[in-house]
DNA sequence: GTATCGTTGAAACGAACGTTTTATTTAATC
DNA sequence: GATTAAATAAAACGTTCGTTTCAACGATAC
């Protein structure tokens, strides 16, 4: 239980924007629910606006900034270390709190947001780290298609966005079928799957225009 | 360029609604974009909720319909047949015409939706489709546990959700070194991919709780 | 020609929105 | 204890939203 009205704010938005979405998170139940006064939000924040921006690099900052220190501990790493330095810091995040599910919604629905403002910050915030990865997992596989490589990436990005953003498709399929709290079980399921998809063979030819 | 209310409705919805977002496209402005009246919208359709989901079901319903005709054509399909069932009408519907792109962004975004009225509809829509395609690939690959197959379907789902949502993503990372108007350029990636992720070993451990 | 029904046009409704303003309270400094 | 600055409270701002109302229009059937 957060003390001060800045934290409070911070969760209680990141909670009601995971779960209803931004635009329909008015200001007065935001306040409501963090048992604030509606002015707190134009006083510690700017705006609404900034305050989504805060919602976002407060989870984005440290996952990506773990990230970079993963993969940049690794030496020739093969592309499950690669997977694992991506994936780990999201999964571990997401899943470490209560809160997590709340926050992966939100992380997941990131990549495809329409094009806010918020979008374009987003995107600056994830260039560097793409950028990153796709010389890294090129680097291990010499003898796939640049083009291909970032298709690939893409597809890995896909996998972690979708199984956050889509928690309750899964589940609902599953019904107790998967243990979805333990984050190992999680990385191993996606490294598995998005390693070999990688390494696959068969689209040598580049589809470039 | 469509001549009656209705589909000029559906039509500028569908483009604004991928563009924007569906909350923050006023009725106002996409009457105006339409060039029909205000009061369309609520004679036409009862509500704005009701449009949305006019929107969804248009592009949705034919879809769905197309996969599982792809799939009971099939007698003992292999895993590229199943995934090729499932993505090539997905695909082309959405590569297809001008506005193919627009679409694609608002598919791409129906499985993270939050907890509206709509998702529970757009779930329910897509819940026979993908248990029938659980049954098949599992029936294609006997030796993958059935926890893992969710797992790795609830991935494939997430490749074509983001490379409908996220296009812009990938285009910015390529910088035209991808071409993304070759409907089975696309295809073969995305199977390429996801076949190999669908196949792959070292995950024969069910993570059941 | 007149009545009828489906459709469109223009205006207004009440509600909810993000934001701003003005007071009041709280806490630290001298 | 008075002074100052930061934080909270309460009220109002103007705008925009989805929806409704009611009048005008156009075609078809009698």
């Amino acid at each position: 239980m957060p003390t001060d009205t800045k934290e409070r704010l911070l969760d209680s938005a990141e909670l009601l924007f995971s779960s209803q979405g931004i635009a329909n998170t008015s200001l007065r139940s935001l306040t409501e629910h963090a048992k604030v006064n509606l002015a707190a939000v134009n006083y510690h924040f700017q705006s609404k606006d900034a305050l989504v921006q805060a919602v976002l690099f407060r989870r984005m900052n440290p996952i990506n900034q773990r990230r970079l220190e993963l993969l940049s501990a690794l030496q020739n790493p093969t592309v499950e270390q690669i997977l694992d330095a991506f994936y780990r810091p999201a999964v571990e995040a997401v899943l470490a709190g209560p809160e997590g599910r709340t926050v992966a919604r939100l992380i997941g629905r990131l990549y495809s947001e329409p094009g806010d403002l918020l979008a374009g910050q987003v995107r600056a915030l994830m260039a560097e780290v793409i950028r990153l990865f796709v010389e890294s997992i090129q680097r291990a596989l010499p003898g796939v298609p640049p083009a291909t490589v970032l298709w690939r990436l893409h597809f890995c990005i896909g996998i972690l966005a979708h199984t956050f953003g889509a928690m309750q498709l899964i589940e609902g399929m599953a019904r107790g079928r998967i243990a979805y709290d333990d984050p190992e079980a999680i990385l191993r399921q996606m490294i598995t799957f998005a390693s070999a998809g990688l390494r696959a063979e068969g689209e040598s030819t580049c589809a470039a225009s």
